[in-house]
DNA sequence: ACCTGAACACCGTTCAAGT
DNA sequence: ACCTGAACACCGTTCAAGT
């Protein structure tokens, strides 16, 4: 008999880093319905019930894989010595992590991280204290944004999950204008009066103006 | 042989509008792992597969539920003259029906529905033009409001799904009060120092504030 | 201590068969 | 036209058995 050799042993065992890891490409290249734990074994290259001796669950795991892209997001953010420039960056990174990884947005909504909220809260906060904001109203006035933040963020890439890929942007965008330019004038005239600046609208742009508004209320 | 009778038909048969009342009642006394087909066509008195001939598939299903409560919501909201008060009306309102119908923020959340969506926007977009918004500023200063109406709804229904039962709100708020308190004083200095404002925290004063500060800041 | 993979309970959905 | 309920494919999770 040939002598048994020891499989050789996977450059990087399996740990909980590695498997979260696995998770997050999982669900950026096969979205939240492709994290299956046969399928994430599969890429592991071991048993559905390995993955259990590592992690609690599945709800675990997407809240591990979530506060890891958040914590990234947030350390790539560039300081800023103006407090209102500072806002907007936090602003858009977290926008933009979110983007990229929709499913990001899905579980923030589903089921709030303390860790990642926790963060966001004082990065956001520090500036609202630099703004000048009476001490009294920091608190409201951090909340205000982070909620607006998160919540355009998580509308943002729900509607990025769904949007048809076949036509682009700006197409799609003119199709929704002459959309609203149809719809019953009793019923909606002030949609049917904005239509035509949907044609321009840029999802990021409207955000940050909406910081802006906020920013400018906190004086 | 007794004669076999024919079984009383339903009072109500069988119907779209039957079986969505149905599925809210299910997902608000359930949550939304209760909403099965197989529950569902229990309490319908009926086979699983019967659903089917009246509803397209389960997303579906979820969106019709999802449109009849924010219609609802909007329906009850009462008119006003004054058109900041007609704007803290409708947040109120929502705030109110998604608190009250959790599963309805994951929903608009995860897959956000034309029809619920384009009501909101036109009946904040007309308040928002007696505001005396310039035109071209009305498109976004409505998207301004409704991303942070929903945005914020939806967050505070999410963490009322997994809030703790037990403990009562005020215990709750003074508890995270505490927890910020012992939070690392190089890492979290805002968070310290605002910890206390959390304890005098009502969730639906804090969502009414960021309102008016979104409108002031409109002007 | 860690891994394997079959087994369990439970889904959404389909469909041949009934009325 | 509408309903029934078994069947199918596919989950998350468990666990006895291995190393």
């Amino acid at each position: 008999m040939a002598k048994a050799k020891r499989p050789e042993r996977r450059a990087d065992s399996l740990t909980r880093d590695v498997i979260t890891e696995a998770a997050i490409a999982l669900l950026d290249e096969e979205g939240e319905d492709g994290l299956t734990f046969r399928a994430l074994a599969a890429r592991l290259e071991t048993g559905a019930g390995a993955i259990y001796w590592h992690v609690e669950n599945k709800t675990e795991l997407l809240i591990a894989a979530t506060d890891l892209i958040v914590a990234r997001a947030l350390a790539e953010i560039r300081a800023q010595t103006n407090a209102k420039k500072a806002i907007r960056g936090i602003a858009i990174g977290l926008f933009d992590a979110i983007d990229a990884h929709p499913w990001v947005g899905a579980q923030l909504s589903h089921a709030p991280t303390p860790t990642a909220t926790l963060q966001i809260y004082e990065l956001i906060g520090r500036r609202v204290q630099e703004l000048g904001v009476p001490a009294s109203m920091q608190f409201t006035a951090a909340s205000t944004l982070v909620s607006y933040i998160l919540g355009v963020s998580v509308q943002n890439a729900a509607l990025g999950r769904m949007a048809v890929p076949a036509t682009s942007r700006e197409a799609y965008m003119n199709a929704q204008a002459d959309r609203w330019k149809q719809l019953d004038a009793a019923a909606f005239p002030f949609l049917r009066s904005v239509a035509n600046q949907l044609r321009k609208h840029d999802d990021r742009d409207e955000f940050l103006a909406g910081i802006d508004v906020i920013v400018a209320g906190l004086s």
